[in-house]
DNA sequence: TTGAAAGCGCTAACAC
DNA sequence: GTGTTAGCGCTTTCAA
């Protein structure tokens, strides 16, 4: 059965037009909402786009309006699954909630190896896309520069390595992360440990400074086995906290810097017979979802992670909009959580 | 500081001719590698190029060949997070690594409620890809209705749940899933239960089916009780392991519908104090990367991924061509993977 | 309020 | 080999 049907010509707004018996430039208007169209004509070219199930051809329109109506989320997986990170997935939910209303489309756009990132950057600077949203940034990434040579609108979640002038959006990981800490020393403890983030990521390097802040303030600085550092996955924050523990037999108290590790952790603490939160005090970071999946519940900092996204396409729209802006930053506070013990 | 920078203008190909002293009709064929140009000319214009930093317009290259070079890949998460199946992230990696040496881009396109459903289903019909690939599909799914209006060349990954003439890869599930259970058979078990996957889910059942086949061939019909459904997640494989023991407490084999759930199953299991492979053997479905992280590994029936993702591409890229081809499909074999107890 | 006409940047015949 | 020309389908002045 071979079906070789040439694919049926779409209609153009010509044809719309001579159906509807107006001109193409007043169809134009229809489709484009103008306010200077009389109701007659607006009727009969709805009507002609009805009959003919009329789609503007976006290539047409772009070349002309020089807008896509389209950003990409580009995620720079060079480490691992940046995928599996209930993190990520919740930042598309945000976006894409943020953008429900709104003309615009959001396209993922995946780039792992050098190659990837620099086929990305292509489609980016080729024109596909109004705006990029750059994520999960590692310190040596390259795509932050192969971007940056396009005259694309770029933001990114998340404070730069370099103090580069790029708009960005980040939540206080610092000031969590003392949080945390002080919560943990409120509590009484004294040996307190840190599953880290990775070391490479702004992010992790906020949460270390915080809890090592915290501890400074209380006048018992962290000592170097106290810290083990993850790589915000479940299985990373399992191995750092058997590192911790094996180090640190006596730790009464563990800040964990993501809440999937912080799953992984709490495995591993009660596999070896540690009682959460009696023996061992956990505060987790990142995603209150999977922290109140925990039994019992764990103490977490949330972020605000819905004015984050927010603020990310604000922050886009607004540099797409003028065609250049101030180069801006927002800090979204961070909330420690404390949830009922079960 | 409020750099109200207009952006500078690209340089058009009009340019890149005036700059080589050669026609925009030479400089199109330098840049589309056609060999119909003299070497002084291709040198001229490739000077040019570098020297105004040219890139071409891709919406007016679209414009004029209808191809945007770019296929979505559309997840129809409209369960819960399909980013953390591990499936799902070989898909990707799959796709990209059969691409990267073609002109083709990939953009993964989310659509989880009905209105983004619509919206990507607008994307695609206003000709922004040339193809799509649609993966995760439920019984109930919109979107292969929302996107076959469109003329756009659609493949699935999965056989589709009525038999309607769409072009789809899929692995040979039932046959996968009999193999497990054949397996566990002849490892002399008798009281065989599957944690099965979403019934929903054409995977799903295919794989309860081969599971079925398997005990009736051997004369044993599988009893009711022995099958409890999940959701191809991890929890929801703990789950559904948990309500499969407390029902049949004699349980001494299990065929698990995905390798995600798998871990969750072994955790219940090792947690109720029952050996694995002794007391309660399991065969996963789906991930070796997952099964063999476990301890001892898994064994476990594997997908020719790399077959399928190349399928896909190949299956799309047939119809991109030929503008409407023969309905396709292709049936990729699985393999049972025996690992060594560690 | 509407239409005619120009043109976005590119490719693809078709001549030369 | 190379240039000329004619559009691709749309938006947008500019007149009417």
């Amino acid at each position: 059965m071979t079906t070789t049907a040439a694919r049926p010509p779409t209609p153009t707004l010509e044809q719309v037009a001579a159906l509807a018996g107006v001109s193409r430039a007043t169809v134009s208007r229809v489709i484009n909402d103008s306010p200077r169209v009389s109701p007659a004509a607006r009727d009969a070219v709805h009507a002609a786009v009805e009959a003919l199930r009329y789609v503007p051809n976006r290539m047409a329109r772009s070349l002309v309006t020089r807008r896509t109506d389209t950003i990409a989320l580009v995620l720079s997986e060079s480490n691992t699954q940046i995928f599996a990170d209930p993190f990520f997935a919740r930042i598309v939910r945000g976006l894409s909630a943020r953008l429900a209303d709104t003309e615009l489309n959001l396209v993922l756009l995946a780039a792992r190896g050098g190659r990837e990132q620099e086929k990305v950057a292509r489609y980016v600077q080729q024109g596909h896309v109004d705006g990029v949203i750059l994520i999960s940034l590692h310190r040596d990434d390259l795509l932050p520069d192969l971007l940056a040579r396009s005259p694309v609108p770029l933001v990114l979640s998340g404070r730069p390595f370099d103090g580069r002038a790029v708009p960005y959006v980040d939540a206080d990981n610092v000031g969590g992360a003392a949080a945390a800490t002080t919560h943990l020393l409120q509590l009484g403890r004294s040996r307190i440990g840190t599953v880290a983030g990775p070391l490479d990521m702004v992010a992790g390097l906020d949460r270390l400074t915080g809890y090592r802040t915290a501890l400074a303030a209380a006048g018992t600085p962290a000592r170097p086995e106290l810290v083990a550092e993850g790589d915000f996955t479940e299985a990373g924050g399992s191995r750092a906290m058997a590192r911790l523990l094996s180090e640190v037999p006596d730790l009464d108290a563990v800040f964990v810097a993501s809440d999937p590790m912080a799953v992984g952790a709490l495995r591993v603490l009660r596999a070896a017979g540690r009682r959460v939160p009696d023996d061992v005090a956990v505060v987790g970071f990142d995603d209150a979802e999977v922290a109140a999946s925990c039994d019992p519940p764990l103490t977490t900092v949330a972020q605000p992670l819905e004015e984050m996204t927010g603020a990310l396409v604000d922050l886009l729209l607004e540099q797409i909009g003028s065609g250049g802006s101030a180069v801006e930053a927002r800090l979204c506070g961070t909330a420690l959580v404390r949830r009922a013990s079960a």
